[in-house]
DNA sequence: AGTTTAACTTGTCAATTGACAAGTAATATA
DNA sequence: TATATTACTTGTCAATTGACAAGTTAAACT
């Protein structure tokens, strides 16, 4: 008997005293908080009660809401690096004349999957402060530069659109993240959900024809 | 000498107790702050001061931050479709050919010139609420609806490319806006003010290109 | 000139916010 | 078993916020 107690006690031992997954309640509640209502909009407090723990907590493990925005943002953009670095690495297997619309196909799929970085993008490229800063010199700047190689390869093969990189890039970022970042407001137009999988796959191809040379007429 | 002094005063009149101009002062210095920073962020007595008047008169003129929201958007809103519709009847003038690309440069052009428009809508665009509501009925419906119309004329003729008009109005809107809604983000990856005028003209060659047949290669 | 009304001013309020500090409880270690 | 450390809890604070009410001033009207 007091064997089982405390085989119990031990499974749940876990349960509210482990600071791993308590930081880590934090950080979703507190991702889902920042990308959709901004910085300066989230309370501590707010995302305490939906991160479902208790009052203080963030300051105990972070210091600061500042410190909570960083330590969020970072996750995001790790999870990024590993999600669309893979998604990446695929698409230079391929012969050259796939890849700028594999490329552009793996990039609105993965938007789809986490609009939280678009909308953080959104929430934070309006006013140069710090978390711009931030988010530029953490992964903003090498993502422009790799999209902007890709880009130019296929230029240079007259497998894309004669066009400035640098227009390109916020071309296609918003063709492709709009829809998700705005998806109150695309299901509410359309009556569907953007973020459906169908609905995925039907935008992902219509962004890729934009920028792949049309298969003459149908 | 005193009649001098009597048509100062006159002069000055409308400086300080003009309820009309008072109200347009705290308008523009609303529709800044809710676009940029969002409602909640926005706080009555930073948006007072930056309108450079007393603290208190959003209350006695509107109320309620709630009813300063609506008036600043149903401004913005009027002055939308004023400059966009003058816009579009031109484009209704030309060569059916050429109607689509005149209705995207005319409409990037827009965007560049009133980027409250496009943040307004992306603060507003990502959480079902009573503001979104509010947007959708006053004049994002109609908006789309003419969208799509446009784009399912040109397609018809051959003119647009094959897609859902859903997926296009996303696109097009994507795609001609989030460089100038994320305009500190796009100077600093750039160097260059994407609201700039060369750099406006450039950004609205470059979206209307991919919705035009393309001018085989250069 | 005297009166009314509209425009503005200022004091105050309860609620919320980020931060910190002084606690308590659970677990690991000696 | 005793002790130390880590994780959590709660009380409190000054600052900010939206709202309202009781003023004051300026202009219009009679």
């Amino acid at each position: 008997m007091p064997s089982v107690q405390h085989s119990l006690a031990a499974d749940c031992k876990r349960q509210s005293r482990d600071a791993q997954s308590t930081k880590l309640k934090l950080i979703n509640a507190a991702l889902n908080a920042f990308t959709t209502q901004g910085y300066d909009a989230s309370s501590t407090r707010g995302i305490e009660n939906a991160a479902g723990i208790k009052r203080g907590l963030i300051n105990y493990h972070f210091g600061s809401k500042a410190a909570l925005w960083k330590a969020s943002a970072d996750h995001l953009m790790s999870i990024t690096e590993q999600d669309l670095g893979a998604a990446v690495k695929e698409v230079e297997n391929l012969e050259e004349s796939q890849r700028l619309r594999a490329f552009v196909r793996a990039y609105v799929t993965f938007c789809a999957d986490r609009p939280e970085l678009n909308r953080l993008m959104i929430q934070e490229g309006m006013t140069a402060d710090w978390r711009l800063e931030w988010l530029l010199d953490r992964s903003v700047r090498p993502w422009y530069r790799q999209v902007c190689k890709v880009f130019k390869h296929a230029k240079t093969l007259g497998l894309a659109p004669q066009m400035d990189p640098h227009h390109f890039y916020y071309v296609l970022t918003g063709a492709a993240t709009l829809i998700f970042s705005n998806a109150a407001e695309a299901e509410a137009l359309s009556g569907r959900n953007p973020l459906d999988s169908v609905a995925v796959a039907a935008h992902a191809e219509a962004v890729a024809d934009l920028f792949t040379p049309v298969e003459k007429s149908r």
